[in-house]
DNA sequence: CCGAAATAGGATGTCAATGTCCTGTTTTTG
DNA sequence: CAAAAACAGGACATTGACATCCTATTTCGG
């Protein structure tokens, strides 16, 4: 009945679907190929298991996660985890929206951008680039002693 | 009676409070010192007016601005907008949130983040630095035609 | 073919962010 | 001092993100 979040938001840059999404998606990469069951994802991501579940429909449409139903089914990678990148998971849940015209839509000048929604836009281009330069499979390669997830 | 948000979200990395924010300090730093009356720049930055008063107010209370009442007030900067970085007007109004140690909270290992957590960190942090390395007196003299805000 | 295992998906609930409105309080000017 | 100017702040409305639950529907194994 308690519908508060469940878990405080790592940061307000990021949903708590992106985050949710990622957690599953890592987890599924350190498993690939194998099929792991949506409950067990959620048990070991500690994401709500129902709503694990909306996230990972949402995988599915964007072609990052398959899905197959019934015994010995449940949630694959699309692709090998070195064809992945975290942008590519952060795009298929809440893609990064550059900011290609002046919000306050004058039109007294063309498609620049004022300095402020360059600056802004630059912000945003500088987090898509550190996205977009790690896939899952050097994200599993990581010297870091703490396996993702922080689970064992 | 309609509710919906007038302007759509710039990018769901920023909230339409810090969106908001900033259109507001830069067309103060544009006047800066002189005292802006809180409908003028309702109007000029196109934000509804009663909600760019709390937004105002959340900045005085940060020290980002100064708020004077009765004939002759307004809104000022509390600072030169030589000063001021868009860093500090972001973290007034919704702290940009560094990711400190594992969401999931296991203890099982120490402060150290996971590879994953590691790398949305350093999308935070370069997020962070490129806010940080502009002030507002910068935003100003940019070589871009196209003034700040896009109004002229 | 039957039953168990899994995902599919609709209905519904809560809360914070966004936004409006109205009345109070402070300050300046004449 | 009186009146106008301007912010202060409480009450309230709406919406989307987050979350849960329950009932299909599909698929595999024996």
């Amino acid at each position: 009945m308690d519908h508060r979040p469940l878990f405080r938001l790592v940061s307000f840059m990021f949903s708590q679907t992106v985050e949710y999404a990622l957690r599953a998606v890592v987890h599924l990469a350190m498993r690939s190929p194998a099929p792991q069951k949506t409950a067990k994802i959620a048990e070991a991501t500690q994401v709500p298991p129902a709503y694990l579940a909306k996230v990972l429909q949402g995988l599915k449409e964007k072609g990052i996660v398959k899905l197959q139903r019934g015994i010995g089914g449940g949630v694959s990678l699309a692709h090998g985890p070195d064809q992945l990148t975290i942008l590519d998971i952060v795009n298929a849940v809440d893609p990064i929206q550059r900011i290609k015209h002046c919000p306050l839509d004058l039109k007294t000048h063309g498609a620049r951008l004022c300095a402020l929604h360059f600056r802004m836009d630059q912000a945003l281009l500088s987090m898509e680039t550190a996205f977009r330069s790690t896939t899952l499979a050097e994200l599993l390669e990581d010297p870091n002693p703490s396996v993702p997830l922080c689970d064992h």
